[in-house]
DNA sequence: GCAAGGTC
């Protein structure tokens, strides 16, 4: 008797043979793919892994026209560019199925996995899946795992499997068959052959971001005005806002401000609140990639390859998860004292093994097949991680850490300053106990904004009170972060594809914008005229009328055939209506303007837009970041002694050097637009106030006087 | 040449 487990990937084969061996299972590999062989109970088992899916669906016929339902399962390698390593798996699979009479599958308890199992036992081991049996477990401990060796359940889950092998025929047909209608139908209107694309995922989320692209086209800033207060206490200024925060209507704002001014300003009502402030919860993938993008500016894709590479050299747990928890069981001081080898985390890890009890926070979200993200206590070599591997192994290590240290403590401070019959408040916060922000404080930004003491009643000094113009502004673009988890929010794509599917948008051209994603005109009218013909490929609903259907397979209320069915003949009814207007719509697709409710732009308007843009992303580089908090400084103002620095205008992305005491101070000084600027910390003997700076322009340096009217020259160095 | 879903 020999047994064949099959698990879903090469990991998980290694955890299960450990797990049954008795004793040490015995690694072995065929064409390169590692398998271990053990003894359980007299018996001899063998534990194979596949790689994921070993097959996909593909056309019978290999032409390329519309409709297609003719489909079937063939392996990944022959189907896709860059499968060919699966092709071992599932060579290796077919010669140990042969030494096999028992099959088993292990792969994920969830309908995809179920599906890798059944394609496995039906194509790789060319055995009939109803003689196959299952292993059901949710976590890869040994417990888990005997556990699950003893109750086998006597069949792997057909009504799963049905309910995932309809899920790629949907997938299949809709995809398919509305990609090759789009890209036909350009064809037909342009001559030109240009791959577009569509399908259950990539619909909704273009959709969404062609509505965020209209609301800003058609947004119509509003003014408003708000309402400041300068003070004076202790030589220092500060400044209060008025407690109403946007006036809408200019005159009343006038009438506020005449009305404070005439004063006297005191000190009503002092305000102090603590708050505690819990670690963040240990990662799930789209959090990393979401955090990974705001501290290093890292897209959710290259998050996931590096966290992939992390973990295949063991440094990190499975990345591909929606946990936000960590496993009871996982030995949590072990690894704490494993990081605590390396110097950068010997304080953090010492102060946390001191505590006594190890309990992690934990968020909501759980995942049955894998624990949150978590360095593992294998120490990375000094020099063995890349620059980006060690920003993502750092982040992993800090979060994991601040998930057992004590919560922040934070002082909320409101002062209420009364003016005649207006009232003003005064807003300090800071940290009085910095808890894990100690660990992962570098990521997470609090505001620390000190305030001097102020007693209830007594005078304030007020050196100003004034109104300033505002504009309200369009919602803001998305990001690959944030579209990331808006896609998490509306329930489509995976944690593992969400990434991918970003990506192939922006390979289609349908989107562009590194930062802040613009939907270009081709990514407006694939939405519009989808809209027009094929609206539920652009909606939420269709993964959710997926997501019903699956489960009515599965609890046996439905057969798949007939669902499939169903979906063939509503798509061959829309896909026969797209055909004969195939035309018109590829011409639609042509247009040179985009639809009526996003207005053209002058070229004048667009090319500043775009260069500001362009300018912003720059500047909002993950490597500029740290930096943007600390100005460049060139030299001290001469009117009022602040620092001088380096300032951008909002509207125009120009640079200029302005006083750091602005609005009180207006000093500005007029700076060029190219090359770099190097402060010398001289002040200009000629005119005797302006700062000299270098510019540094390629190779050529020199130094300048800011001073306009300074009649010094610059001089090369 | 086309989807979305696993995975190295």
């Amino acid at each position: 008797m020999t047994t064949l487990i099959i698990a879903e990937k090469p990991n998980v084969a290694k955890k299960i043979a450990y797990a049954l061996a008795e004793g040490k299972p015995i690694r072995k590999s065929m064409n390169k793919v590692p398998y271990y062989e053990l003894m359980r109970d007299g018996k001899k088992v063998i534990v194979a892994p596949a790689v994921g899916h070993l097959y996909t669906l593909a056309p019978k016929i290999k032409v390329y026209g519309y409709p297609i339902f003719d489909i079937e399962w063939v392996p990944v390698y022959s189907a896709e560019k860059g499968k060919s390593y699966v092709r071992d798996y599932v060579k290796t699979l077919a010669a140990l199925a042969k030494q096999a009479d028992e099959f088993i599958v292990a792969c994920d308890y969830d309908t995809e996995g179920e599906v890798i199992g059944y394609t496995a036992l039906k194509y790789a081991c060319g055995v009939d899946p109803s003689k196959a049996k299952r292993m059901k477990f949710s976590a890869l401990t040994r417990k888990d795992l005997i556990r699950a060796w003893y109750n086998l359940e006597p069949t792997i889950n057909f009504g799963m499997a049905d309910a995932g092998i309809t899920r790629h025929v949907l997938d299949w047909y809709w995809g398919v068959n509305l990609s090759r209608a789009l890209s036909s139908a350009l064809r037909r209107a342009s001559g030109k052959w240009v791959v577009l694309s569509t399908g259950r995922v990539q619909g909704p989320t273009l959709k969404f971001l062609v509505e965020r692209e209209k609301e800003i086209a058609n947004f119509k800033p509003t003014p408003y005005w708000v309402i400041r207060m300068v003070l004076e206490k202790d030589g220092k200024k500060y400044t209060a806002n008025y407690e109403k925060e946007r006036i809408l209507d200019e005159n009343e704002a006038k009438r506020i401000v005449g009305e404070a001014r005439k004063g006297p300003a005191f000190v009503e009502k002092i305000e102090v609140n603590q708050q505690q402030r819990k670690p963040p919860h240990p990662f799930d993938l789209g959090t990393l990639q979401r955090e990974a993008y705001s501290a290093f500016g890292y897209s959710p894709k290259k998050t996931l390859e590096i966290a992939q590479r992390l973990y295949e050299r063991s440094l990190c747990s499975y990345p591909r998860t929606s946990s936000q928890k960590l496993p009871k069981n996982l030995n949590f001081r072990n690894i704490l004292q494993n990081l605590a080898k390396m110097p950068e985390y010997k304080p953090h890890a010492h102060e946390l093994l001191g505590k006594g009890v190890l309990k992690p926070v934990e968020g909501k979200k759980d995942d049955p097949a894998h624990p949150a993200i978590y360095p593992t206590g294998e120490i990375p070599k000094p020099g063995d991680l890349s620059k980006d591997e060690q920003n993502i192994y750092d982040l992993i290590v800090r979060r994991f850490l601040s998930a057992f240290a004590d919560p922040a403590l934070r002082e909320i401070m409101k002062v209420f300053i009364r003016s005649n019959n207006h009232r003003f408040i005064l807003s300090g916060a800071r940290t009085l106990r910095e808890g894990w922000l100690k660990i992962y404080g570098r990521y997470v930004k609090f505001d620390e904004v000190l305030l001097p003491t102020f007693k209830e009643g007594e005078s304030v000094n007020v050196l100003q009170i004034k109104r300033e113009k505002k504009k309200t502004k369009p919602p803001a673009r998305y990001s690959p972060a944030s579209v990331i988890k808006k896609m998490e929010d509306l329930g489509i794509g995976t944690k593992a594809t969400r990434a991918q599917i970003l990506e192939t948008l922006y390979s289609r051209g349908y989107i562009e914008g590194k930062r802040k994603i613009r939907v270009t005109p081709l990514g407006m009218k694939v939405v519009d005229a989808l809209e027009r013909s094929v609206p539920s490929i652009v909606s939420v609903e269709l993964t959710r009328s997926f997501e019903e259907k699956m489960e009515e397979i599965m609890q046996r209320k439905i057969e798949k055939e007939k669902v499939i069915e169903n979906a063939r003949e509503q798509l061959t009814r829309i896909l026969k209506e797209f055909k004969e207007r195939e035309l018109e719509i590829g011409k639609a697709l042509l247009e040179k303007l985009i639809d009526n409710n996003t207005k053209p732009r002058s070229k004048a308007s667009k090319a500043r837009e775009l260069s500001l843009e362009e300018q912003e992303e720059i500047k909002a580089g993950a490597e500029s970041r740290l930096k943007k908090r600390e100005p460049l400084v060139v030299g001290k103002c001469p009117k009022c002694g602040g620092d001088l620095i380096v300032r951008y205008n909002r509207r125009t992305g120009k640079r200029f050097v302005g006083c750091s005491n602005w609005p009180n101070c207006n000093v500005t000084y007029p700076l060029l637009q190219r090359g770099e600027i190097i402060p010398t910390g001289k002040v200009c003997p000629e005119c005797g106030n302006a700062p000299i700076v270098k510019i540094k322009e390629g190779n050529r340096e020199y130094e300048v006087c800011l001073n306009m009217e300074c009649n010094r020259k610059r001089r090369a160095r």
